[in-house]
DNA sequence: CTGAGTCCTG
DNA sequence: CAGGACTCAG
């Protein structure tokens, strides 16, 4: 049980926006500049300061004791537990901040959207920002050693961390690629730089070279890690997520519960199609700063769902012209509509699929949910959510049938045999027209029955007046848990899934 | 204490 | 429909 399983699920959903690989794209750029930056600057140090002192071997002070000393006693106790990961860690946290920040100005169309209230400070002095958000969740990965890689993987998904590394990636050799012109679009790194060596009492050219050295190495070490970070991934990550950069392939159901799930913080509308700016492996594509921002703000989970298009589709009363002819739809559908339609058609399954399982299920567990959505992993939220909903459609499906039984009583029927439920009657029609409302599936001739006999018990409760007693409806609920059936086989079907 | 469910509310 | 309070069983 890892503190920081039930906030790393979090960081998900946004694996499956594409708008995320832009970014991550973005902070690769901007992390390959850095690091061309650096070593332009430290060979421009190299040169001063070999000419000013010539014994480099003084350079350990830098380390991070030097830095302590004026500081607090509470540093010192911090760094003897951490010994010199402190330091490193802040720095290294500083420049994830601002890569991140970096970033978000660069990228309007960033969406993260979360943390409005994160960068603000962001133009503050870099020295006191720290406080806050060494508490959060995540950062405590960042603190980990190495040494425990095996249990990270059991800890859920902690996408992109960080991880202070090793010197087994001692200087690489620069993948000299696209030459970086110093443009004034980069002298907030150059602030950011002494910044950060102020903050670390970096004062002797040596110290500063040897910092920037450092830095230097960090900061590519992380693209280093982004490639074995990618490779790793895959592994412990269930198949859903290697696909999720081929936008054609789109998980069905996966998609949504995270997407739903866990971020819900992109506005409506769809994003466009991601595009990778350059590089074709996966490890291009990932950069290992996870953009560290808490994604815990509560996730309403109809939020991505149920974007206006979408809800409306799922919403009664709503003259669905799309949907009840999908069949003819595809005759017509240009490029455009046709985009629009699969991407809502992507969200709308997920939830429609779950409606429709509750035709032979009432009362799945969670077990059984986990078989019929093999490609999804579950975890606590994913569950509940799918918990809920049954729940929810319970409700509704117990709500209409109460009310038809005393519908009926005060029509003046006396015996529950003649209470017959066909697909022609109402009560079916209704329920129908909420579970399958695009006629997906031929609702078994088993759900007739269930609502039969649910109705039949509503109705002889209440003729008896139990409904006066606290929680009549408890037995009936019992009563029918036992009607469950067994979900077909098709809804395994990831052809039939998709085609819905 | 936790998970499953229900009930109630917005 | 989602959230949250609440109940109840294990």
């Amino acid at each position: 049980m890892n503190p920081s399983t039930n906030f790393s699920s979090y960081l998900l959903p946004s694996v499956f926006d594409p708008r995320y690989h832009q970014h991550l794209n973005h902070l690769n750029d901007m992390a390959f500049t850095h690091t061309k930056m650096l070593q332009e600057i430290i060979e421009k140090r190299s040169v001063e300061s070999s000419a000013s002192s010539p014994s480099p071997s003084t350079s350990s002070s830098i380390s991070p004791l030097a830095a302590t000393s004026n500081d607090s006693i509470q540093q010192q106790k911090r760094s003897h537990a951490h010994l010199d990961n402190n330091n490193e860690e802040q720095r290294q946290q500083q420049g994830k901040d601002f890569l991140i920040k970096r970033s978000k100005v660069n990228d309007d169309a960033d969406d993260e959207g979360d943390d409005d209230d994160e960068d603000e400070e962001e133009n503050e002095n870099h020295h006191s920002k720290r406080s806050r958000k060494q508490l959060k969740p995540q950062q405590f990965l960042t603190e980990k050693n190495q040494s425990d890689d095996d249990k990270d993987l059991s800890s859920e998904e902690e996408i992109g961390e960080v991880n202070s590394q090793d010197e087994k990636q001692n200087i690489l050799p620069i993948p000299q690629p696209p030459i970086m012109p110093f443009s004034p679009h980069n002298l907030p790194f150059l602030n950011y730089i002494q910044d950060l060596a102020r903050t670390n009492n970096i004062t002797s050219p040596i110290a500063m070279t040897r910092f920037l050295e450092n830095l230097q190495k960090e900061l590519f070490s992380a693209v280093q890690n982004a490639a074995l970070e990618t490779k790793r991934i895959p592994l412990p990550l269930p198949s859903m997520f290697s696909q999720t950069v081929h936008h054609h392939h789109h998980p069905y159901f996966s998609q949504i519960l995270f997407n739903n799930s866990f971020v819900n913080h992109y506005p409506p509308p769809p994003p466009p199609p991601p595009l990778l700016r350059f590089g074709n492996t996966s490890s291009d594509r990932t950069f290992p700063f996870h953009l560290s921002t808490p994604k815990k703000r509560r996730t309403k989970v109809t939020d991505t769902r149920l974007s206006p298009r979408i809800g409306s589709k799922i919403i009664p009363h709503d003259d669905l012209i799309d949907d009840d002819k999908s069949s003819s739809n595809h005759s017509y559908e240009s490029t455009t509509s046709n985009h629009r339609r699969q991407q809502s058609t992507i969200e709308y399954n997920a939830y429609q699929i779950t409606k429709l399982m509750f035709f032979y299920t009432r009362y799945p567990s969670s077990s059984v949910l986990k078989v019929y959505f093999p490609d999804v992993r579950f975890n606590k939220l994913i569950t509940a959510q799918l918990v809920k909903w049954f729940s929810n459609f319970r409700e509704f499906f117990y709500i209409q049938i109460e009310k038809y039984a005393r519908q009926y009583l005060a029509e003046g029927v006396r015996k529950v045999e003649d209470l017959i439920i066909t697909t022609d009657s109402d009560l079916y029609r209704v329920l129908n027209l909420h579970y399958n409302r695009s006629n997906q599936i031929d609702v078994p001739l088993s759900f007739c029955d269930v609502v039969q006999s649910t109705l039949r018990e509503f109705f002889h409760a209440i003729q008896q007046q139990k409904d006066l007693e606290p929680s009549w409806k408890k037995s009936i609920y019992k009563i029918i848990q036992r009607l469950d059936d067994q979900i077909p086989e098709f809804f395994k079907d990831e052809h039939w899934v998709h085609s819905i």
